[in-house]
DNA sequence: GTTTAACCCTGCACGC
DNA sequence: TGCGTGCAGGGTTAAA
């Protein structure tokens, strides 16, 4: 499932490819499940109408969610768990569960592909960005310089809850699921269940580290396609961070720093992965 | 204030 | 082979 570092991947690749082109048109299928892709409008011509006739200036990031900037007017894209954007040929065969197409007028196709449709995209005006709730909660974006230590440490002392917990707080820092708050939690010999207030400095600064160091690295290899729903980036390759895993989904195996195997742990519905002996 | 569970959904693994 | 069940997860919300 895509997380900052999928995303971010995503990002780059949207801006490099996508910026300077004009929408021709925008198709939303006639299904329910692309009715659900883009909820938060009432009819599909709404969200198509949108967007026609718009070029695309500057691709952003907050968080999981992608903003594709348009004069006036900003496509907001969140990819869930199963989502995709995928840059095709128009030729190309459409894949089952792709909801929205949008064509561009020098020909290939943008489109958004979600099985589980927990992803979803919405158009808002430029002015109005502000007014988007989910945007307006979300923390501060773990690469941004914004996440300076001092804020950090000081929230970890307020907080008094499970580092995980934490980790997984969008309102908190923005961008971190499952996979990369497990691999962060090792790198920081750290278990999720810690209480964040009861850290040394020390450990703090390892917390602190570890994210960035994560996350950066999650990005040169492009992300993790680790589930049975793989993550694709925007050409269809998966991403390689899987093979630098730790802990996520190694229940069993050998814990690749002391060979105690990994453990597994039912928290707040959510499956989480640790060491049992370089995690305190 | 924190924690837990339920909800939305589909695909897949599993057992019978 | 085929069916039913459980599980996976992100984000929100309601309840504990």
């Amino acid at each position: 499932m895509p997380e900052l570092p999928e995303v971010e991947v995503i990002r780059r690749d949207l801006e490099k490819e996508i910026v300077g082109k004009k929408i021709k048109k925008v198709e939303v299928r006639n299904t329910k499940n692309a009715m659900r892709a883009i909820r938060r409008h009432k009819r599909r011509k709404e969200f198509e109408d949108a967007l026609a006739g718009l070029k695309i200036t500057k691709i952003d990031r907050r968080g999981k969610y992608i903003l594709t900037h348009l004069n006036g007017k900003i496509l907001v894209s969140h990819l869930g768990m199963s989502g995709q954007l995928s840059l095709t040929k128009a030729s190309a065969p459409q894949e089952n569960h792709t909801h929205v197409v949008i064509h561009f007028t020098i020909g290939g196709q943008l489109r958004f592909v979600d099985p589980r449709t927990f992803g979803e995209m919405f158009v808002t005006e430029k002015g109005e960005l502000g007014e988007v709730k989910e945007l307006q909660n979300l923390g501060i974006d773990p690469l941004e310089q914004a996440l300076t230590w001092q804020y950090f440490s000081k929230t970890l002392e307020e907080k008094k809850t499970k580092l995980k917990a934490l980790l997984m707080d969008q309102k908190f820092i923005c961008g971190l699921g499952n996979i990369y708050s497990d691999e962060i939690l090792f790198a920081a010999g750290l278990r999720f269940d810690h209480p964040s207030n009861e850290l040394s400095s020390q450990e703090v600064r390892r917390l602190y580290r570890a994210i960035q160091e994560i996350l950066q690295e999650a990005i040169r290899f492009r992300g993790t396609s680790a589930d049975d729903e793989q993550y694709k980036d925007l050409y269809g390759a998966l991403g390689e961070f899987q093979t630098q895993l730790k802990v996520y989904q190694r229940e069993g195996q050998p814990c690749r720093r002391c060979r105690t195997p990994v453990e597994r742990a039912r928290w707040s519905n959510r499956s989480t992965f640790f060491c049992p002996q370089c995690q305190v």
